[in-house]
RNA sequence: UGGGGCGUAGCCAAGUGGUAAGGCAGCGGGUUUUGAUCCCGCCAUCCGCAGGUUCGAAUCCUGCCGCCCCAGCCA
């Protein structure tokens, strides 16, 4: 069960957001009569949890309005971009479950006609060739509170400036010698409007354009332009852009151009106990904190992936957050809920004992196996069913057995009877330890007249626990994850307090003498499965194979038991616990 | 009084002058050969605070408080 080539259902039923008002009206009042809509990521870094928002919102009201979404590489600055960036960034969006037809777009595809409007800006007199240095140019910009001073360089006729620019273009001068500025007001309150840098020479090359051009566009420039060319109806964007709007209608009103976009600002999707920051994100994979950008703790698309969550619960995820202009701190359990609720519905059953502990059925003959069969799936037979070996020796779980149980505990203990999951009824005769008093097996007895199907098998017991016959499991190795941050805001301390410091040292804990029931022989990479009574598990994508099975675990089940444990030791130890969010 | 935003439950979030939707989390109960799932019930006399307008305010007005963003030739 590959779920990494579903890709339905990406129009779920959205609920009507503030954006999606908007969009509304300007289609019943005609205003458009198309939605255009574009995500515009940057190729330096891989997507994360954050993007998706954007991706949902953007293809999610282009499709719901039969509109258009282009998924727009912003590349600008040849310095921080790659095109493994662009190809991990395409990967993650299709995954995700959205198309963009022939709508793959790039921002340098428009660098000849952005450079076209910066000469019709120059010609107009709205813009001039600045030849400060960098650091002047901030000392002119003034401050927050302080208004900034004209350039000396300001009043600069058209012509020269246009012969200038071309000489910019030329390649006549270094990297840093001139910059193009709006001509705007240095005075204005919104430091946007303080004469922005309009291009900037950098002479490097470039992964699509090469070497045609040493002068690249800003931001501004560049994402305004292209907004305006592809015809964009509303730019929706995050929060941090909304100082940015008056330049960006600066610059429509000043252009000629197609269309006349509208900027939106919606507040972006803070996970708790994560960072997105692509910085800090490359950061963990440069010190080895996570083995790379696809690491199943990685807040990324691509990890997300390798962890097993599918496209869809991604998608109900962001779709449950909402879309506002609030500041907010969205709870895992959200995440988990979703990933869960989509999970349970699809992911085939089996068994597997992660911390394995012998049992040894007293009177069951030696060598006799005897093939059980057991429903992939509680609520869908159409799943169908499976063989599962049973034999005198099994694997259960350590937490499975107490020799000193709880209050409460209604698994295996001395003298106590539990079932076997698909089997027999056993009970705990006898307990047995090593030299050092280890506990090394459980002896057991089993009740024949109560294997399931048998009428025996109505008698109640307290218990039901999973197993594996020992002759015949799959040896396995599992990977259990973790939250990668102990704390619901590890970057909340700003540049004083290091997001490192609070990472999580369990946030990853790998089992290799996991064992698996023999059904799992040929379970592909990808491949997502529940494990009765612990969780849900994707078979890795890059390490899994027959002769090595590797899983990730995705994410426990419900536990209700765990939970009155913890409040149980909770309220005896007095030790505040992790706090949870 | 630099400018721009935002404040509804533990976390999200509807609500657009007529008397607080929904989800997650939590709590209680039922079903159950997964302590899962599923099902039922509970969970804001109150909408950052204080005044005001109104028959009536989370929604309108005034003042205050709190939080976030902006001084890259990054996006």
């Amino acid at each position: 069960m590959n779920h990494d080539n579903e890709t339905s259902g990406a129009a779920e039923a959205p609920g009507r957001d503030f954006i999606r008002q908007i969009v509304a009206d300007d289609l019943a009042s005609r205003r458009h009569r198309e939605i255009v809509t574009r995500f515009p990521p940057e190729p330096n870094g891989y997507l994360h949890i954050g993007h998706a928002k954007s991706i949902c919102l953007n293809f999610g009201i282009a499709a719901e309005t039969g509109g258009r979404c282009f998924l727009r590489l912003d590349d600008t600055n040849p310095l921080k971009e790659d095109q493994a960036y662009v190809d991990s960034i395409i990967d993650s969006v299709r995954w995700l479950g959205f198309d963009w037809a022939d709508r793959l777009t790039h921002a340098s595809d428009y660098f000849a006609q952005i450079h076209a409007c910066a000469l019709q800006l120059i010609e107009a007199g709205k813009a001039y060739v600045d030849s400060l240095s960098a650091e002047q140019i901030r000392e002119y910009r003034g401050t927050l509170k302080a208004p900034g001073r004209e350039s000396p360089h300001r009043s600069r006729s058209v012509a020269e400036n246009l012969d200038l620019f071309a000489r910019m273009r030329k390649g006549e001068f270094a990297d840093g010698e001139h910059v193009l500025r709006a001509k705007i007001d240095m005075a204005s309150p919104n430091i946007n409007l303080r004469d922005p840098v309009l291009y900037r020479i950098r002479r490097a090359v470039h992964q699509r354009t090469g070497d045609a051009w040493c002068i690249y566009p800003m931001y501004d420039f560049a994402h305004t332009i292209s907004d305006a060319l592809e015809g964009i109806s509303h730019s929706l964007c995050t929060l941090e852009f909304e100082d940015h709007r008056p330049l960006y209608e600066w610059l429509l009103a000043q252009l000629t151009l197609p269309a006349r976009p509208r900027q939106i600002e919606f507040s972006r999707l803070n996970l708790a106990f994560t960072v997105t920051s692509k910085r800090k994100l490359a950061e963990l994979i440069t010190l080895g904190h996570v083995s790379g950008w696809d690491d199943p703790r990685m807040p990324t698309i691509a990890g997300m992936r390798r962890r097993g969550y599918p496209p869809a619960a991604l998608r109900d995820f962001v779709q449950r957050t909402g879309v506002t202009k609030k500041e907010h701190l969205i709870q895992m359990s959200l995440l988990e809920n979703c990933v869960r609720e989509d999970l349970n519905v699809r992911a085939p059953r089996a068994m597997a004992v992660l911390n394995p502990l012998k049992v040894v059925l007293i009177n069951w003959p030696e060598g006799r196996t005897e093939m059980l069969r057991g429903a992939n799936h509680p609520d869908q037979p159409e799943l169908g069913e499976r063989e599962i070996p049973f034999g005198r020796e099994l694997w259960i779980e350590q937490d499975d057995f107490a020799e000193n149980p709880p209050k409460k505990f209604f698994r295996l203990q001395p003298g106590g009877e539990v079932r076997l999951r698909y089997g027999y009824i056993i009970k705990c005769v006898d307990v047995i330890k090593d030299a050092a008093g280890q506990l090394t097996e459980v002896h057991c007895t089993v009740d024949p007249e109560t294997r399931s199907g048998l009428s025996g098998a109505e008698r109640k017991v307290k218990g039901t626990i999973h197993w594996v016959s020992a002759v015949h499991a799959l040896p396995a190795e599992v990977r259990l994850y973790d939250r990668l941050f102990s704390v619901p805001r590890p970057d909340a301390g700003g540049d004083d307090q290091d997001f490192k410091t609070f990472l999580n040292p369990a946030s990853l804990q790998v089992l290799t003498g996991c064992q698996l029931e023999p059904a799992l022989r040929t379970i592909a990479p990808g491949a997502v499965l529940q494990f009765e009574r612990l969780g849900y598990f994707v078979a890795d994508s890059v390490d899994h194979g027959a002769a090595r099975p590797v899983y990730n675990r995705i994410v426990t089940l419900r536990d209700s038991w765990a939970r009155l444990e913890e409040a149980a030791g909770a309220a005896s130890a007095a030790i505040p616990t992790t706090s949870r969010a």
